[in-house]
DNA sequence: GGAATTTGACCCAT
DNA sequence: ATGGGTCAAATTCC
């Protein structure tokens, strides 16, 4: 690891340990605020979880640093190459400078795809799917996507989209698969999908949309890091006290500097360290 | 029979 | 050399 490497790697630590400090000050007045006889609830739960993922992020940033001081000579020098040892997404021959990333409870988005191709990926639990805009020949739209179950949770994908739409379809606003409106469409690759059909479960659903949605940093329409990430549980909460409220800006902030496409399902330190080569650039 | 998906092969970036 | 992205023939479904 280089010294450009290393301090990538350190403010990462620092910025992680000061959202772990800022989601703590949030659950004490989160539990100031709370009557007695309910202690707990549903911000209460988030923010639980929220605590766990900065401190398993620390550890396994810890633990990075602390095998590439002391690399295992031991397994008889037989050692299996870390996965995914490059970037796993936004690395498109088309567009590489127009992806972005959503999670998914469903892969329907309001457009329509077609499958073009399935890869195991190396080191990943899932197949990817790729997809291209139906009107790709028709109207020569280059709008792509690629569509993978995260490792954490079978039922939310890992949606890519790369390219913009340029079909008629993109000038319907229910269409638009933004962050705006991530929970409208019912005319997509699933619903004409008849074998790469998530289950049910997913399906069904429409309504069941994650909220989180990652944006990579070159977006042209890049929103602000308030917009990118606003927890359903903690929005209900905006207005209640101006200290909460600004608390819960400086945590979702902490959040958003640490995005670098931060998928959990792909989290490699690997990945980390090869953020710093390309400047978080697709 | 047409349309859509599957899957192995090929190409390209790293 | 390796893994990811795309192509296209084969297969499946309606």
């Amino acid at each position: 690891m280089n010294w450009h490497e290393q301090g990538n790697m350190k403010a990462a630590m620092e910025e992680l340990i000061r959202g772990q400090e800022q989601v703590t000050r949030l659950q004490s007045m989160l539990k100031d605020m709370l009557p007695p006889e309910y202690p707990s609830g549903p911000a209460a739960d988030l923010l639980i979880e929220v605590l766990s993922s900065f401190s398993k992020a620390l550890s396994l940033l810890d633990l990075g640093s602390s095998a590439e001081a002391n690399p295992p000579s031991s397994n008889g020098g037989v050692r299996r190459k870390m996965q995914s040892p490059r970037r796993v997404s936004c690395r498109g021959r088309q567009h590489p400078n127009t992806c972005r990333t959503t999670f998914l409870k469903t892969i329907e988005d309001g457009f329509t795809w077609r499958k073009y191709g399935q890869k195991n990926i190396y080191g990943a639990k899932h197949p990817r799917s790729y997809y291209r805009c139906i009107h790709k020949h028709g109207q020569g739209c280059q709008a792509t996507r690629q569509v993978q179950r995260t490792e954490q949770d079978d039922s939310t994908f890992a949606i890519t989209y790369m390219g913009d739409h340029t079909c008629t379809d993109a000038t319907t606003p229910r269409d638009q698969p933004t962050h705006h409106d991530i929970t409208s469409g019912s005319n997509t690759a699933a619903a004409n999908d008849r074998r790469a059909t998530p289950p049910s479960s997913a399906l069904g659903n429409p309504k069941q949309e994650c909220e989180e949605e990652v944006i990579s940093n070159h977006s042209p329409s890049t929103p602000s890091s308030s917009q990118l990430l606003k927890l359903p549980a903690l929005s209900a909460l905006e207005g209640s006290s101006p200290p909460m409220a600004q608390l819960m800006e400086a945590v979702s902030e902490q959040y958003c500097s640490l995005e670098m496409e931060f998928d959990p399902s792909e989290f490699k330190l690997e990945d980390m360290f090869e953020l710093s080569h390309d400047g978080y650039n697709c």
